[in-house]
DNA sequence: TCATTATTGTTGCAATTGCAACAATATACA
DNA sequence: TGTATATTGTTGCAATTGCAACAATAATGA
């Protein structure tokens, strides 16, 4: 995965920070960073994991993406009406934050590594369409079994093997899918008894690769 | 919307295109452009309409994309197994094609306007991570009823009008939001009985607004 | 214009799902 | 270590949905 500083010497990367005015952040597991996010802004996780969850008008709990080391995230949040969104930790997360519009409207004077910069997030926000597109694939499957099977299809094509730990619960795997966890429960059981997946924990493994 | 021209004068337009070897092709209405699509390419259309189409291993049409004038898609189209992706012209359309690795890995020599072109692409991509937002914020909705709901949110808050002019059809407003066409037929009667909405051909008009 | 094709509306029915409620485990932390 | 908390498993049941089949209407093109 492209880091956004890629190909930018330690030492510009401290003077890009300083140009851009970036705001470098650190936050406690389990700590909301919504109140950071005002106007425009972009968000990189430097270390750590957060998730983004929305939480509709009847309480239902969504994770919209979960935020790896080196993953970005941004005000291309839509917010509806009935709908919060917030940006919670998991961990201790340590996160760097630009103004986007001051990023894009930057006159440049001849720094090379702020075109790299520029060049670096392109990068990175093509993945993440790439990354939206997969959630997408599974979201549109219309049986909870497809969504499962698209879900191992996708995490078996970028992992390369049959197992497949979880980030996190299956409570939260149900809140990614977009799911009712007893439901997911039960297609889950209905898949090992047909001879299609072993679970142990968090590890789930796929037979019939 | 941001145009990948945004800021670069017709004269530079016309040598970015020959510096970075992009192909301009013009596609008759309801052809096939897939054939196009090999490796890692960017199109970009210009003028026209078309549909990113999948097609699952049942026969089930979802509509992934919708291409306007000024939108870009590529080969962050995933593909996985039992699914196949087609992108289809639905009016004559002209596309720029570029090499994503071409561009990307372009050495730069002070050719301004390429910075300008990459910054540009930075900002359709930003912009089109929103438009996947919104298409999860719909798919995650659990009933075809919030489907709807949140569809008719987003157009509002997008146009500010309470009537909505579907692009295409009905046929392609269920497969757009992956949900059975008969059963959606079925929720708008009752959104009409229920006097949320009015319809007249294909155009809804939001009477809760 | 007329005939063919595509779209839309409708409905019964079976399958799937969400929901609720609770038991069984596992995990966290004082 | 023990207790409170979180996660997981399970199930009946009602609600929602997809599917199929067909009629009605609209759009298309020869």
């Amino acid at each position: 995965m492209v880091s956004i500083f890629n190909k930018i010497s330690v030492n510009n990367q401290k003077k890009l920070l300083k140009l851009l005015e970036a705001n470098t952040i650190f936050f406690k597991k389990d700590s909301a960073i919504s109140s950071m996010i005002k106007g425009n802004i972009i968000g990189v996780v430097i270390e750590g994991y957060a998730q983004i969850i929305r939480t509709d008008y009847n309480g239902n709990r969504t994770i919209i993406e979960e935020l790896e080391e080196g993953n970005v995230f941004g005000s291309f949040i839509s917010s509806l009406n009935n709908n919060e969104y917030n940006v919670l930790t998991k961990e201790d997360t340590k996160i760097i934050f630009f103004d986007y519009e001051f990023i894009i409207n930057f006159e440049n004077n001849g720094y090379s590594y702020y075109n790299q910069f520029i060049k670096n997030l392109l990068e990175i926000t093509t993945e993440l369409i790439d990354e939206k597109n997969k959630k997408i694939e599974i979201l549109t499957q219309k049986t909870i079994r497809d969504k499962l099977l698209t879900y191992f299809e996708i995490n078996f094509k970028k992992t390369g093997s049959k197992n497949i730990y979880l980030t996190s619960s299956y409570t939260d795997l149900a809140d990614y899918l977009a799911i009712d966890r007893s439901a997911m429960s039960r297609e889950l059981k209905n898949l090992k008894n047909e001879g299609f997946i072993t679970t142990k924990g968090r590890k789930i493994t796929l037979l019939y690769k």
